[in-house]
DNA sequence: TTTTTATTTAACAATTTTGTTAAACAAAAA
DNA sequence: TTTTTGTTTAACAAAATTGTTAAATAAAAA
């Protein structure tokens, strides 16, 4: 167990982070993990004995962060509205900075084991579902299940995100034009919510 | 270049796109394919030289068998509604026989030449793009930005289908029920589309 | 300073995965 | 039948990737 602290730790999953779940690369190998560090392929291994164990660890790390800041924002006492817009701004947020987080998770659920999985809680995710009936029956928000409402809310914020470099080809546009196609899509998406803005 | 046509090369084929585009494994080796097809490794160099042609091959066979379906919806003469009616189910069903063929394209982008990326026609979709234009003039729809639209939609048909096995866990549901839950979703989204429903 | 401990590295070994070669096999053509 | 052609396979080779060992280094403790 590290003692001195130099920091190389944190750095290769930092950088593990960022090739997989940034940058998409998600056959990274040792070795690339190692180069784009700036460290031996060796001190992998020290701090992780295996490539899949260092996997599990930044997955863990990951996984664990997000589905902590969006509970929070599940269980604030902030009224309905600024809640979701609320929940946008944190999600978007990371998808924009991670894109290819929660793909990982999907194609690597094999791979890892199914333990990490069962990490995810569906306590808070439960309560809120709740709230958005709720609000359906203030009328609020259009009925309709609220496990649609939930799954419609993620699709629209994540998947434009992920299909980005299919988007750009199709539709002829550059990396700057795109990222301001994405800003547009918080307000749009409160409007298709919240019918009556 | 095969005379006899045994099958097996098309069988190949199929055995690639089921497991990587149907089942998720998106590292596949060359002896998984070779086994879940039956047939000895070296068919597979026999018919495709390298596993990098052999994918290539699949992926641009599926793509170019999607694209062509949807272009097809796309300069159908149907009235919109029917055209986006007839989309949906085009494109739902493709999304649920193989759920991870758009994630692979994405992911594996910068492994496939890039060429196979340019092979994507543009043309279509900005036909498409006028036609949802217009209906916005005409009031059929929402105003809102063509493209934003056109995203919507294929976020709400594919998300949850890529995401089921984080939502299955996340809900606390079946196989079953999930299923259950993605037939209901065409009515519900022609009912987004179209408010006046 | 010497000793101890944690960290980093180079060299090596093992494993996995891909690719090649040459031979066996089967069916149609000569 | 023999020959030819295409197909399939086993055995082998090469490459890529992961994992191990032991030595070098550096910083704190004795």
């Amino acid at each position: 167990m590290p003692l001195k602290n130099t920091g190389t730790e944190q750095l290769i999953k930092d950088t593990a982070k960022r090739l997989l779940f940034a940058e998409g690369k998600l056959h990274a190998t040792t070795q690339e993990i190692a180069d784009a560090a700036g460290v031996n392929r060796t001190a992998l291994h020290y701090y992780f004995r295996s490539r899949d164990l260092l996997i599990a660890a930044v997955f863990q790390e990951a996984m664990q962060g997000l589905s902590q800041r969006l509970d929070e924002c599940m269980e604030s006492e902030k009224p309905f509205r600024e809640k979701i817009d609320h929940l946008i701004t944190v999600f978007l947020k990371d998808m924009i900075a991670f894109p290819y987080q929660e793909t990982f998770l999907i194609t690597e659920i094999n791979t890892l084991g199914k333990e990490l999985m069962n990490n995810i809680q569906s306590g808070p995710v439960n309560n809120f579902l709740k709230q958005v009936q709720d609000e359906m029956e203030k009328g609020t928000i259009e009925k309709i299940n609220p496990i649609h409402f939930l799954m419609n809310l993620f699709s629209l914020l994540s998947y434009p995100l992920i299909m980005a470099p299919l988007y750009r080809q199709l539709f002829q546009i550059s990396g700057k034009d795109f990222n301001a196609l994405i800003n547009e899509r918080k307000k749009m998406i409160m409007h298709m919510i919240f019918k009556e803005d």
